[in-house]
RNA sequence: GUGAAUGUAGCUCAGUUGGUUAGAGCACCAGGCUGUGGCCCUGGGGGUCGGGGGUUCGAGUCCCCUCAUUCACCCCA
């Protein structure tokens, strides 16, 4: 016997049967409420040529440089387990020509891959539930997604999440406010801790959200990302707000927050649950109007986002909102003496015919553990076939919750059964 | 990638300054009730003490390495 290792890699989850109902109920919740925005379902294949994520996602971020699951296959090329989905979907909607026909509305729910180090509500293969509003530019798309997200999050009962709304500019502005804000940092190089140090160079934006507090009070006397916005991202950020206030949203403008994928332009949001901790983001997305161009293809302005759902189960769970097991059968058929083995299968597809989830005894144990069998599984009903009742044609139907049980001929079970 | 904590039965956890055969509760199986679940009583099965190496007469306990989990950072969903 091979002396095989038994644990699951690193950072990945295994969903047990007794996890699957609550996975069901959430993806129906966002194929529902997706589909009543007008959203429909794309899905791409789990992995890709690398230089689709080095040019969309951007080659200087952190899931770039470090984080992908990189590998040749046999016919030299280089593929990518998805890191993200947006720059794998603007690939398909580009060589399929779907944004010739725009708006077009996508949402999808698949698996990421990062090469983190793991921790609650990180892991290395992920799920997200995301939505992207094609060939939109305008800010009611961005309201749009955000009152998706909203929708979606309090179909499952959850309250009390913060949204919290930036905008980063666009080509025009954030290259100035970027160098206004580099220029302020060097003058301040010593003041900063050693991570926003290194971050000046390689995304000086993050110093804005750095944690440390002498950093934030460096923040605090610098450029403000807001003054320098252009008219159009001004007016842009505007119209989001005044739709989301419409639509009776409560958000929070916070311009420290800043997304790490280069791909952001204007709107970006996040809408996050305090009690998780670190991970506490669930929800983050913005306006990506520069993807499809850094892909090689013709401008096209877009909106999104991405949902993580394994964070999103935490939160629920935190919040008490998982919903209790449910019966997995009708009934349970109990049967004495292996030689009834066969007629008690017999019984048992009949009810299945009928519409039952019926479960049979399997390990021809004692009657005493095939009920407490049934009513471990919650099943409403057990029906017991033994010699005295095989031979005249009937069997004991037995009501586990009320305990009254009688006899009755075989046929008349699936009418008798209830759901 | 950086720093720290934890790892004993399916689950939650005890286990003294290193000292016989590693325990409890829950769960599981059986019997009490020879064909009736829940409550109760009795009994039973189950452990490479995460893995490897070392110190020692002797290691669950001490040391080193390794794997995994958790927490924080980096980053992100």
């Amino acid at each position: 016997m091979a002396n095989v290792d038994l644990q699951r890699p690193r950072g990945t989850q295994d969903i047990l049967p007794a996890e699957t109902p609550i996975w069901h109920r959430v993806e129906g919740a966002a194929h529902r409420v997706a589909q009543s925005y007008g959203y429909r379902e794309i899905r791409t294949p789990v992995f890709e040529h690398a230089e689709v994520f080095r040019h969309g996602v951007g080659d200087a971020t952190d899931i770039v440089e470090k984080e992908m699951y990189e590998f040749e296959d046999r016919g030299g090329r280089t593929l990518v387990l998805r890191p993200e989905s947006t720059a794998a979907v603007a690939r398909a909607l580009q060589q399929a020509s779907l944004l010739s026909e725009p708006p077009v509305r996508v949402y999808y729910i698949q698996s990421h891959f990062r090469y983190e180090r793991p921790q609650s509500g990180r892991l290395r293969q992920h799920t997200q539930f995301g939505v992207e509003a094609w060939g939109v530019p305008g800010p009611l798309a961005d309201a749009e997604v955000i009152a998706l997200a909203g929708s979606f999050l309090s179909e499952l009962g959850l309250t009390g999440l913060v949204v919290r709304l930036n905008s980063l500019g666009c080509d025009v502005c954030r290259p100035r406010y970027r160098e206004a804000l580099v220029t302020f940092l060097q003058s301040h190089r010593d003041e900063l801790c050693g991570d926003c140090q290194r971050r000046i160079e390689r995304n000086p934006l993050r110093v804005l959200d750095c944690k440390v507090p002498s950093c934030q009070a460096v923040v605090r006397q610098g450029p403000k990302p807001l003054e320098y916005l252009c008219a159009d991202c001004q007016q842009h950020l505007i119209g989001v707000e005044t739709a989301l206030s419409a639509l009776g949203i409560t958000f929070a403008r916070d311009g420290s927050l800043v997304r790490g994928l280069d791909y952001y332009s204007r709107t970006v949001f996040e809408i996050g649950y305090e009690k998780l901790g670190a991970q506490s983001t669930v929800c983050g997305g913005g306006r990506y109007d520069g993807l499809l161009q850094s892909l090689g293809g013709k401008p096209q302005p877009a909106v999104g986002f991405g949902l993580g759902l394994e964070r999103l189960l935490l939160t629920l769970e935190a919040e008490g909102l998982l919903p209790p097991a449910e019966a997995t059968i009708d009934a349970f058929v109990a049967y004495l003496g292996p030689e009834l083995g066969p007629e008690a299968m017999r019984i048992a597809n009949l009810l299945r015919s009928a519409g039952h989830r019926i479960e049979m005894e399997a390990l021809g144990r004692s009657l005493k553990a095939q009920l407490r069998r049934a009513q471990k599984l919650s099943a409403t009903y057990t029906v017991i076939l033994g010699p005295q009742e095989f031979a005249r044609g009937v069997a004991v139907l037995r009501n586990m919750e009320t305990s009254a049980q009688a006899e009755v001929p075989i046929q008349d079970l699936p009418r008798l059964i209830e759901h």
